[in-house]
DNA sequence: CTTCGGTCCGTACCTAAGTACGGAGTCAAG
DNA sequence: CTTGACTCCGTACTTAGGTACGGACCGAAG
């Protein structure tokens, strides 16, 4: 596994984790990211983990997860306190099975409507509500 | 099924599906849900049919949905007609597969994470990113 | 050593999704 | 028929998550 060095600057590295410049500098001040120190000069250096990182945080956003949360599931990544972190994730694992759940009730409710609609059974009152509504 | 007349005020309303009055207010502003007529006087009455499809909205928030997404699926509902219903839906359930793949990954990292923890191996660096680093 | 694109930084602005406010109207109970 | 709680409506404010702007500075290329 080897780990370059940091060598990209914020506007290739931010191109390359897909977002803008500003971006970076955003969850910099949230403290999702750190702010690289700048060794020989006062430009920052960022490394691909740190690509690894803001993706990852695009990714959990997605799914639903705020920038806050988000950075609670990095906290486990970053060396928190071990007892912490089970207890921590092992909430989030919660939190995420319900997440499953609930898109799984939504992805049969659409297969479904896809389905009898492929069929042509005319018009189709289809019970995406009804589906989800046992909660 | 009996489908009861609308019969409750917005406060009930608002009560019953878990959100503020002001909210669906503002839903009716984006036409997310509709405005009731209101037959004798000038109090508008709602039923449990708009009930469950504000409850519909907020989960399907909580999945990471917009409401001009949640607007999307509630289209269905409404009755779209087939053909744009069943290209719609399909769009929307490749999204929440998607969703579905990436949520599952998450969860099989966290899982992993909390059974390391458990078993007490010292510090454990959970490579939660790398594990969604495959994209 | 100039030059010109990129960085740095603070501050201002933007959209989505609500929340809050205040005045006017309504309606059921006393 | 008055009161007090609730509704209605427009408008303004708030929070999260960015985006945009503009002046000063840096640093590699010519």
């Amino acid at each position: 596994m080897k780990t370059q060095p940091p060598s990209l600057t914020v506007g290739v590295f931010a191109a390359a984790a897909g977002v803008n410049v500003e971006t970076i500098r955003f969850y910099q001040r949230k403290g999702l990211l750190r702010e690289p120190g700048r060794a020989y000069g006062t430009i920052r250096r960022y490394g691909e983990s740190d690509v690894a990182r803001v993706k990852f945080v695009k990714s959990a956003q997605r799914l639903g997860f705020s920038l806050e949360e988000v950075a609670g599931l990095l906290a486990f990544e970053d060396g928190t306190r071990c007892d912490e972190a089970r207890v921590a994730a092992t909430q989030k694992l919660h939190d995420v099975r319900a997440k499953l759940d609930d898109l799984r009730r939504i992805e049969a409710v659409l297969a479904q409507l896809v389905d009898r609609c492929r069929a042509r059974r005319g018009a189709i009152t289809c019970p995406i509500i009804a589906a989800l509504h046992a909660h």
